[in-house]
DNA sequence: GTCTATATAGAGATAGAC
DNA sequence: GTCTATCTCTATATAGAC
């Protein structure tokens, strides 16, 4: 069946992109762990290599904006609802065994200087989380500039908490961060009421 | 001589891992590039690749360590001391062309999972500036728990705001990080006064 | 849609001369 | 300390059969 070869594909992408990056990342090793058949992977991305990294990525980035768009709806206090939102990333990355969380920087951080294609699917999946947390400051009241700087710092500090807690193969950066985030944004609501 | 070959070969790795990885970085590249004898890669580095990129990365990270140690040391407000390394970060990242800033994340991304001698070297590097921006806070009046909640979400915070500046190719997100600090830090220094 | 075979290039690493 | 030559492996990509 034509969507669900390619699908088997993208998604073991994204699954190795995570942990090994993209020049880690091989073609071969694609195709074996998918399952899909060898031929199929140029009939399905005839441009090869970048196409598949892209596809992946963009789809990691619609699951990541999907998976905090539905946290964000399902608890009316922002901060609160900001709180789950990282918990649960933990509780991601525990079952991960420490391996996982990130799965756009990697790719980020190897490509921005030699793949426009890939820099600007990574940018534009970023942009679609922050404006996921940007959209719920602003209906919780925060001013618009203000919500901008936090939902930026609230995605700088999860991407950032992951790199430490995989390194350091413990939640506890990812912990910490979790409980400056929430003091950023009890105190910045704080100050927004006097 | 001995220790100059040796230190053109670091050099040179350590500025290739910053913008294209691990696995995007070729021992053959990195001789070209170093202008280093072809032949003394093995010489200095008998282990090869990994003790090669431990060497770079152990570096890294007391170039971080000394150049954050340095600037907090010459302003006596933590506040502002931690601002000014920012700054100073975001600096370095204009004029890198907005490919530098995070010499250890994408290293670490690509291989926590593969290495245990390059992701401890990380960890380490990582916690070593984690200490230097916790004693500040600590010298400061900040409580223990306090200082390391805020500085392990300083140095997540940065690595996270490189990540989304480069794939922006803009400065904007580091700035909003750099003032989100900045609120979180004053504000966490007036709830402890009161 | 999928297969195998292959082209071409580059990787990391080793041996042995100098 | 440094050189060249070479080994082996793997990479991406393509061609052409089925």
């Amino acid at each position: 069946m034509s969507n669900r070869t390619r699908q088997q594909l993208v998604e073991t992408t994204s699954r190795l992109l995570e942990r090994q990056g993209y020049h880690g990342t091989g073609l071969n090793q694609i195709v074996r762990e998918s399952g899909a058949p060898r031929g199929s992977l140029y009939y399905y991305f005839p441009e090869g290599k970048e196409a598949l990294v892209a596809a992946a990525l963009a789809e990691q980035g619609d699951r990541m904006r999907r998976f905090t768009s539905t946290i964000l709806s399902e608890i009316e206090d922002a901060v609160e609802a900001v709180d789950r939102v990282v918990e649960r990333l933990i509780e991601f990355f525990s079952v991960s065994e420490h391996c996982g969380g990130a799965p756009l920087a990697a790719v980020a951080l190897e490509t921005s200087a030699s793949s426009e294609r890939l820099r600007t699917t990574c940018a534009d999946a970023y942009q679609g989380l922050i404006d996921v947390f940007a959209q719920k400051l602003t209906q919780a009241g925060y001013p618009l500039q203000q919500a901008q700087v936090l939902a930026t710092t609230i995605v700088a500090g999860i991407e950032g908490a992951v790199i430490l807690s995989r390194t350091q193969q413990s939640t506890l950066p990812m912990e910490q961060v979790r409980a400056a985030l929430h003091t950023l944004l009890t105190q910045a609501a704080l100050a927004q009421r006097c």
